[in-house]
DNA sequence: GTAATATCTGTAGTAACTACAGGATCAAGA
DNA sequence: TCTTGATCCTGTAGTTACTACAGATATTAC
């Protein structure tokens, strides 16, 4: 039997998702309506912090909220075990490309940097690299 | 002697920058106010062009618009040599910093999504590896 | 009882654009 | 010359995922 014994600032704390973003999810769809106290007080349950622990995991693997959204089946409806793989997997597709740009976007301007000799001199190396 | 022979879209042709950015930059004042024709359209000059290359080359670059308008001396001053070489240095390292980032994520991720047998079966390994 | 803390709603700001809407101007062909 | 399609103008709103207030009410601790 589950109860409503936790303030969002409580859930804030044992979940390490901020307030104001505990009530985006709310506004966007994300999170349900949490019930309220008679004052008007958000409350939740043990489920409700478990939901929010999955979006915050799911942001933390670099999932867009529109995949968690996905993910959590509030989109048409639950996601087959194999709909969910090709999400993993093409995001994984995404990072890895990401990656891949980083490391040449590292190496150009390595190169670009190392051509400094960090003096005072007035035309500056780095400057001249980046209108190659 | 400079000509003013260009208009926006012949710019964003020739330096791959779209038009709407082009009017972006100068409204935040990256670019300066274009000259106009009678008619109120913008012309640029060669000078303008390779200012734009530049600004274009920096974000490829991944540095931010503030890195950039740093870089072209429109905060205080020119930046010397050195200043240049440390917003460099510090853009490396912050690039460094994501590719190390994006790795764990991708080997978290893979790892999650190793574990999917892609059967049909209700509940998804994958789903369960977001609320470890 | 009172003061400090927590919560509420609603709006605006962040980065770096992109996408219109509604109107004016330009270039080329008939 | 007229027209028509392409280009350009301004200004505003939308994008992602939050964060930061302001001004008001509620709760908690002493």
């Amino acid at each position: 039997m589950a109860s409503y014994t936790l303030t969002i600032g409580k859930l804030s704390d044992q979940t390490g998702v901020n307030i104001e973003t505990i009530r985006y999810y709310e506004k966007i769809g994300l999170m349900p309506q949490a019930p309220r106290k008679e004052s008007g007080h958000r409350v939740y349950d043990t489920a409700l912090a478990q939901r929010l622990r999955f979006i915050k995991r799911g942001r933390e693997l670099g999932f867009s909220l529109e995949n968690i959204r996905a993910l959590l089946g509030l989109e048409d409806e639950k996601p087959s075990c194999a709909e969910v793989f090709d999400m993993a997997v093409d995001h994984l597709k995404e990072i890895r490309q990401k990656i891949d740009d980083l490391k040449k976007l590292e190496k150009t301007l390595a190169s670009v940097a190392q051509k400094c000799d960090r003096n005072e001199s007035p035309d500056c190396a780095i400057i001249k690299g980046l209108f190659d």
